[in-house]
DNA sequence: GTGAAAGCGCTAACAG
DNA sequence: CTGTTAGCGCTTTCAC
C-alpha cells in the first residue's frame, strides 16, 4: 500500500510564509521564536495533521531517544513483568523502547543486536539467552559507545552495567532454611551451569551445604535447563537414582512447576514425600493446592533499576562508569518446607509392594 | 555518553577507492555489482565494523520495514502469547516490531500511536484499551495510508483490517452447553458492554438464552471490567442478590479466576454450589484443583493471522481492501460444567443456620 | 527573532 | 558494471 504524501515542515512553512527553520524551532519550543508565531505554527501543524518524521530528526540530531531491549522470552511471567516495568519507566522519561525477542536462540539474539545498532538505539538493555557464549558483539557495542545494561541474565565482564538478583545469597538463605528445618539430604536442579544465574544459584546451594558440613553429592546436582520441561525431566532422572533426597531446590519457578507435575503423576506427595523450594515465583503459584515456598525476587524492581542505570549512563557526558546493582531477595514461605515432613526413602531398596506402586506411577506417565 | 563516530558508506568507499553508491549497492546485493567488488566491499565493511544506519536508509527509501504494535497489557497470558507470535512472524519476514503498551489508558494509547506514526512504521497492529472511544486517530492513520489491523479488541468501523475470535459464537456454544447440561438460571459477568468483546460475548449469551426460551434477568448480567479483581467483585455482588443462579459465564479467564477466589473465600464450592465457564484460558488453569471449562481461543493464531493480514495489506500496491478474519473457537471441557450439580439455592431465604454460615464466609473476606 | 546554508547517511535515477 | 547528481525531512550553525 502506498503511503500518502506526508506533510513536512516546508508545507507548514509555505502556508505561513516563514522558513522551515522557524517552524522547526517553533514546534520544538525553541526560545528563539516569539509566542505569537509559535502559536500560529502549532495551529497550522495541527490543522494539516503534521507528524514530525523521527527518521529525519534522528538522522540530524544523532540520537534516537530510543532504547533497545533484547530478552529471551516474553510469554513468561518473569520477563513480561520486567518488560512492562521497563516500558513504564521509558514512557515516564520520554524514551521509546524497541523490544526484540531472541527466543533463547543466540543467533537470533545476535541478529537483533545488530538490527538495534543499525536503528541507532541510544542504549541497550538485555537478558542473554542460555546459549550465549560469544561476547564479541558486546564489546563491539561498547566500542560504539552505546551503553549496555545486562539484567538478570548477566555477563561477567567488566565494562557493562549489570542489574541482578542476589542469586547466591537468596539461594543460600533458602537452602539454609531447609537445613534448619531438618533436612540433611538435599538436591539441586540447577538449570545450566554455564549460565550466570545457574552458576550463582549453585554456589548459594553449595555454600549452605558447606556451612553446615553436609557433603555434596554430585548425582544430586542436575543440570538440563531452566524450563518447566527441564524440571519435569530432571525430577524423573532424580527418581532413578538409588536414593532420594528429602529436599530439592529448583533454580527457577517453572522448573519447580515441572517437578510438581512430575511428582503428582508419580504419586509422590509434596511436601510429604519430598519437599521443595525454588528461586522466583509465578502466577500459577497462587493456585497450586500446595503453594511452593520460594526466594522471592523483585521482578519489577529489576526492570526499573535496569532502566534507571541505563538512563544514568546516557546522561553521563563522556565515558560512563559501569554500575553493578545487586537486588536483595526475601524468603517467602508458603506450603512447602515449613517443617520437616519427609521420611528418607530409598525407593529401589524398598519392599516389592512399594516398588510396584512406584513403577506404576512411572508407567502412567506415557 | 558520547557515541563513537560511526563508520559510514563513504569510509568504506574511500578505503577501497570506489564511490559510496557502489558500496551501498554491493552491501545490499544489488545485481549491478560484480561478485568480486561485492566481496571486497563486504570484507572491508566487516573489518571496519560497519552497521548500516537505518534512519538514513529509511529516510531515503521511504519505508522502515517496521510494524508498530499497541497493546493494553503485556504481563498477561493472552497478550504476551499473541505478541510473541507477532514477533516470530515479523522475524521470519524481516520486519522489526516496535511494541508499545498503553496500560489500558486511552491517552497513553493515543500518545503511542502518534509516536509510532512519527517513527514512520509501515503498518500498525493494535488491541485497543477498554476506554478507547475516540476513533479520530484511527481515521487519521487511514488517511496517512498506513494499514491498520485491529486484533481481538477490535473497532467496528469499515476501512480497517480486523482479526478476532468468534466471540459471539463461542460464547453461544458454551452457554448452550450449560443449558444442555441442565441449568436454567444463568448469569453473565460480561466485562464492559462498550468494549467489542464484551458486547459480542453478551450477545452470545443472550442468543443461547433466547434460543432455549430462558428469560433474561438483568440483575444477573453484571459489567465492571475484564480483570481478575472485576470478576471477584462481580461475584460478591452476585451473591448479594436475592437468588443465586446455577451457572455463571465469565467473559474472560482472569474474571473466572476472580470468581474462583471469591467463591473459595466464601466457602461456595465450584462446581457443586455454583458452576462456571469462561471465554479463554490461562496458565493458571492447569493448576487449579477444579480446572475451569472454557471457550478456547486460538491465541497464537490471532497474532499470526494479524501479522499475515497486515503483511498482505503492505504488499498490495495501492489501496488495500480491509479484511475481516474471524477465528473459530472450541469448547474445552475440564472440571466444570460437566454435569448438572448445582442445587438452586436462595441464600437469603434459607434457614437461619445456613444464613449464618454464609455470612461468616463473607466476613472472612476482610 | 528569523532564515540561508550545509549536512546527517543513505538510496534512486540516470548517465557513462 | 560504476559513478554522478539529487534529494529524503530535519536540525544545526551562523549570519542578518
Amino acid at each position: 500500500m502506498k503511503k500518502t504524501q506526508q506533510v513536512t515542515l516546508s508545507d507548514i512553512a509555505g502556508k505561513l510564509g516563514v522558513s522551515k527553520v522557524t517552524v522547526s524551532k517553533a514546534l520544538r519550543g525553541h526560545p528563539d521564536i516569539s509566542r505569537e508565531t509559535a502559536k500560529k505554527v502549532k495551529k497550522i501543524a495541527k490543522d494539516l495533521g503534521y507528524f514530525p518524521n523521527y527518521m529525519a530528526r534522528n538522522l540530524s540530531s544523532k540520537h534516537s531517544n530510543t532504547i533497545g531491549v533484547v530478552v529471551p522470552k516474553i510469554a513468561h511471567y518473569f520477563f513480561s513483568t520486567m518488560i512492562e516495568t521497563i516500558y513504564d519507566v521509558a514512557f515516564e522519561n520520554n524514551y521509546e523502547i524497541i523490544l526484540t525477542v531472541s527466543q533463547e536462540d543466540a543467533k537470533r539474539e545476535l541478529y537483533h543486536i545488530k538490527s538495534l545498532l543499525s536503528m541507532r538505539v541510544d542504549a541497550l538493555i538485555m537478558s542473554i539467552t542460555q546459549q550465549t557464549t560469544d561476547l564479541a558483539i558486546f564489546h563491539k557495542v561498547q566500542e560504539m559507545g552505546v551503553p549496555l545494561t545486562f539484567v538478570d541474565r548477566i555477563v561477567d565482564e567488566p565494562g557493562f552495567n549489570t542489574v541482578s538478583n542476589d542469586d547466591r545469597g537468596g539461594t543460600f538463605k533458602a537452602v539454609e532454611h531447609a537445613i534448619n528445618v531438618g533436612y540433611t539430604t538435599l538436591a539441586l536442579l540447577g538449570g545450566y551451569e554455564h549460565v550466570n544465574i545457574g552458576r550463582q544459584r549453585t554456589l548459594g546451594f553449595t555454600d549452605a551445604l558447606a556451612k553446615h558440613g553436609i557433603p555434596i553429592r554430585p548425582e544430586w546436582m542436575i543440570y538440563s535447563g531452566f524450563g518447566e520441561e527441564d524440571g519435569y525431566r530432571d525430577f524423573l532422572k532424580l527418581c532413578e537414582s538409588d536414593e532420594m533426597p528429602e529436599f530439592v531446590f529448583c533454580a527457577t519457578f517453572p522448573m519447580a512447576l515441572g517437578v510438581y507435575r512430575a511428582a503428582e503423576e508419580l504419586g509422590i506427595r509434596i511436601p510429604d514425600d519430598i519437599d521443595i523450594m525454588c528461586f522466583g515465583s509465578g502466577i500459577a503459584n497462587r493456585f497450586l493446592s500446595t503453594r511452593i515456598s520460594c526466594v522471592e525476587q523483585p521482578v519489577s524492581e529489576l526492570g526499573k533499576v535496569a532502566m534507571e542505570v541505563t538512563l544514568a549512563s546516557l546522561q553521563s557526558a563522556e565515558e560512563y562508569t559501569p554500575r553493578h546493582v545487586v537486588l536483595g531477595t526475601t524468603l517467602k514461605l508458603a506450603d512447602t518446607c515449613i517443617r520437616k515432613v519427609a521420611v528418607p526413602k530409598k525407593i529401589y531398596y524398598q519392599p516389592a509392594a512399594s516398588l510396584e506402586a512406584a513403577s506404576t506411577g512411572i508407567d502412567s506417565l506415557d
